[in-house]
RNA sequence: GCGCCUGUAGCUCAGCUGGAUAGAGCAACGGACUUCUAAUCCGUAGGUCGCAGGUUCAAAUCCUGCCAGGCGUACCA
């Protein structure tokens, strides 16, 4: 808000210059405000004097000084405007403008961040929609960490989010669950069993042919089909995927079932669709889709010679119906292995004349497993993987959400097992935690030492002078913002950034000054500015799905 | 071969649409608890931003070419 109003001053100066003649409108529109990263180099910079320059051949330094001196003017707001290096202009913010802004943080309180830019668009955010084969693995909590956390931020500016999971039970893969879990029951029943070749050798399905055996006894021995056995396995996965994704707070609105989309005839609607316009053909007993028209080095099968369709075709399908639904915006958390299928489907829809550019794919990158400084490998059909579960039960959800969200999705991962697992006291997000619950603690004592907190507007909060206090005034107040480009960008690691960047601001200054001091007049200003920290801290882990703790 | 991602301190990683002296945590070393929680803090040390060119007043950031790693490149999902 201070980086607004900034920011209108300077178009006005800018608008006042050109019709002054000192310099042309070439510039408009390609000057930015910013934040320099040294103290010296004052709040605030902006570069308009050398992009001006550049344009017009003039003496940088010259036009800053012009500038600087219709910005001098503003001092309601700056202390001074200078000129500095090839040309910067850099503000120097009053302290009593940055102290001001407690007051809309403890107004605001817990929706302070949160705004309106996102306009109510409907967004649908789909992630983790992993078949139900297995428990999900480290993986798969990357991607629903992520997906979660995005749609919080998309919902804490203003978006309407649905969540949604999208999977598929009829595929090649549920038919080898089938098939694994009807040869557990076999051998637990001591009957001859043919474990399939590629099948998921797993303990979970053990416990699934059990549960069978105890319910139904020998009756289904000679069952030849796999369907009752495939049914009651996927029935028995999907609770336990939910529960997983509820232990870490994660719900979802919709599951969308791939099936439904052949039900109502949509699949083959896709294909009649994109026959009529000239854009599939057949081909070896195959139907391919003309993807080279749409700047692809190949055109790709979307039905099998056998008749069935690849993944692309229901994808394509999918994809048409989610903005038929009316959703303004697609956002889709993918693993990086799905890069292949992205393109298909943009070109699908575009070719069913929908627009792709509603359509943003987050592709996260794996996530290497090491233990004892070595890498783990898994595979989940051989079922030595570490499951989110396994994970849960040593180290609690902040713990899982805090690491999955550390990294930009770009990156490659490293979970460290020991680390995560052994002394949890060395996890960053205690250190965030403790921030918080180190700012309930002095409000505690100041209660037990009868100190209440006088009314915000009565507080001399011009004894807030430290540069550590204006500093954190400065964090508090650009937090809004970082909300705003966190969102937009789907990048939720820059909230921990932020958060962890906040704490250390705040454990320094805890042990070098006292809230609570002998100065009356400083403790209730130094009271007010603990509890607009404590509000952020609050805010920015809820954000992400961490929890506020009160006490550690 | 081609496409996408990555390469920044010993390790794990930030660095927003190019900006002025490249940051943090861990690990190492030396310090701080009769004061609001030491799950904390203070200090020291650590860098040719993979390499080479180019664009720009300004490049870790943009472009080109190499090198290295990951994921894809199926009539598997």
């Amino acid at each position: 808000m201070i980086k607004e109003q900034i920011q209108k001053i300077l178009d006005s100066c800018f608008i006042e210059g050109v019709k002054q003649e000192l310099w042309s409108d070439g510039a408009a529109g390609s000057y930015t405000v910013e934040l320099p990263k040294h103290a010296s180099q004052g709040d605030y910079s902006t570069n308009m004097a050398m992009i001006m320059a550049g344009r017009e051949k003039k003496n940088p330094r010259e036009l800053a000084a012009q500038l600087t001196a219709k910005l001098s003017e503003h001092t309601e707001l700056f202390d001074k405007v200078e000129i500095a290096g090839p040309g910067f202009v850099n503000f120097f913010v009053r302290d009593d403008v940055w102290q001001s802004v407690i007051k809309p943080v403890c107004d605001q309180a817990y929706t302070y961040g949160s705004s309106e830019i996102g306009q109510n668009k409907k967004v649908l955010v789909e992630f983790v929609s992993a078949n139900p084969t297995g428990p999900l693995s480290i993986g798969h909590g990357r991607q629903a960490v992520l997906g979660d956390s995005i749609a919080r931020l998309l919902e804490a500016t203003g978006h309407d989010v649905t969540r949604e999971y999208y999977y598929n039970d009829a595929g090649r893969q549920m038919r080898v669950l089938g098939q694994s879990t009807r040869a557990r029951y076999m051998e637990i029943l001591g009957l001859e069993s043919d474990f399939p070749e590629d099948g998921y050798q797993g303990e979970y399905i053990y416990d699934i042919a059990r549960k069978l055996v105890a319910e139904k006894g020998d009756s289904l021995k000679d069952t030849e089909d796999v369907v009752p056995f495939k049914e009651r396995a996927e029935q028995e996965i999907f609770a336990n995927i939910t529960d997983t994704l509820a232990r870490l707070d994660i719900k979802f609105d919709s599951y969308y079932n791939e099936h439904s989309l052949y039900e109502k005839g949509l699949v083959d609607d896709v294909v009649v669709n994109l026959r009529e316009k000239g854009l599939v053909y057949d081909l070896d007993g195959a139907v391919w889709f003309k993807t080279t028209e749409f700047g692809q080095e190949k055109d790709r099968v979307i039905i099998k010679s056998t008749g069935e369709p690849t993944y692309r075709l229901p994808d394509i399908a999918y994809h048409r119906e989610k903005l038929r639904r009316g959703f303004d915006w697609l956002v889709n958390i993918f693993g990086s292995d799905h890069i292949a299928t992205v393109p298909d489907v943009l070109a699908g829809i575009r070719a069913l004349g929908y627009d792709d550019s509603k359509v943003t794919v987050v592709l996260h990158q794996f996530v290497t497993l090491t233990r004892e400084g070595k890498q783990v490998k898994m595979s989940t059909r051989k079922a030595n993987f570490i499951t989110v579960d396994e994970l849960f039960d040593e180290v609690g959800p902040d713990v899982i959400r805090f690491f999955f969200l550390m990294r930009k999705a770009d990156s490659q991962l490293e979970f460290d097992l020991d680390l995560a697992t052994r002394e949890s006291q060395e996890n960053p997000v205690f250190y965030v935690q403790y921030a918080n619950a180190r700012l309930r603690s002095i409000q505690k004592k100041a209660v037990e030492k009868n100190i209440t907190r006088i009314p915000l507007e009565k507080a001399s909060l011009d004894k807030l002078t430290l540069p550590e206090e204006m500093n954190m005034l400065k964090a508090l107040a650009a937090f809004p913002e970082l909300v705003e480009s966190a969102a937009l960008d789907l990048s939720p690691h820059r909230i921990i950034f932020f958060l962890m960047d906040l704490a250390g601001q705040f454990h320094s200054y805890y042990n070098r000054h006292l809230v609570i001091s002998d100065d009356p007049e400083l403790t209730q200003a130094r009271l007010w500015l603990a509890e607009s920290l404590r509000i952020v801290f609050h805010n920015g882990l809820r954000l992400v799905g961490l929890s506020a703790p009160e006490s550690m």
